[in-house]
DNA sequence: GCTACATTCAACCACATGGTTAACAGTAAC
DNA sequence: GTTACTGTTAACCATGTGGTTGAATGTAGC
């Protein structure tokens, strides 16, 4: 619909399309983390996990503070809202079994024209 | 293919982080297409459109069947549902607000989403 | 077989991504 | 200021992405 919408959704989407990236979020969402804390249980180096940080920082799915020296790193989930909303839409879809429908269709020979 | 959920999850996400492939989505959910007629609305060439459905097949969001010359695509709504309920399980950290309160306990500042 | 049409594949390009290591910067404690 | 610690930035590399054009494939009909 809206453009701006549609940038923050492919940043969004973007964000989730790495499993690290999703990990890194069910950590913090449990309790907020350090930089540190969050890359401790990843076989990766503390700079490629910042880099993470920053993808989901950009998708403001995570902000992150300073508190002495170190930074703490907390969920804004609320910021998830517009991918879930936009998955929603499909519900409909699977929810009144029409893709089973089509399955069935296309499963034998029934050819429904589209018209 | 996919083998995995992470895996899984990623090729979905990846598949959803692009505005091109979300708006094909919309377009063959309401009804099936060739993909001729799902390229038209695009300002791109049919191979690049040929591309954006690869991504969505081999993320299974869409299936394509040869009928005579033409190629129908068709959603498969259902494989969304994975990354539906992914998201859902952050459902409970804005409906419950504690992302709101985590921001009221930690924050001197109350930055609001300025978006 | 030949022609026309629908779609994919191949080769290529510019740029993004995810990782590395090493250098840099902010903070605290001495 | 120096040292130690936390984290980011820079430079680099291999691979992936999204687009192009043009050739190749598959199907229908003559």
């Amino acid at each position: 619909m809206v453009n701006s919408n549609a940038a923050r959704l492919d940043s969004i989407f973007h964000a989730l399309s790495d499993a690290t990236r999703r990990s890194i979020l069910r950590d913090v969402a449990v309790k907020d983390k350090t930089v540190g804390e969050v890359a401790r249980p990843y076989r990766m180096s503390l700079a490629a996990v910042s880099k993470h940080l920053n993808v989901l920082e950009s998708a403001e799915l995570i902000a992150r503070r300073r508190r002495g020296s170190f930074q703490i790193v907390r969920l804004k989930a609320r910021n998830l809202r517009p991918a879930e909303q936009w998955l929603a839409w499909y519900d409909k879809f699977w929810n009144r079994q029409l893709d089973a429908l089509q399955t069935y269709l296309e499963g034998d020979e029934h050819e429904h024209n589209d018209g």
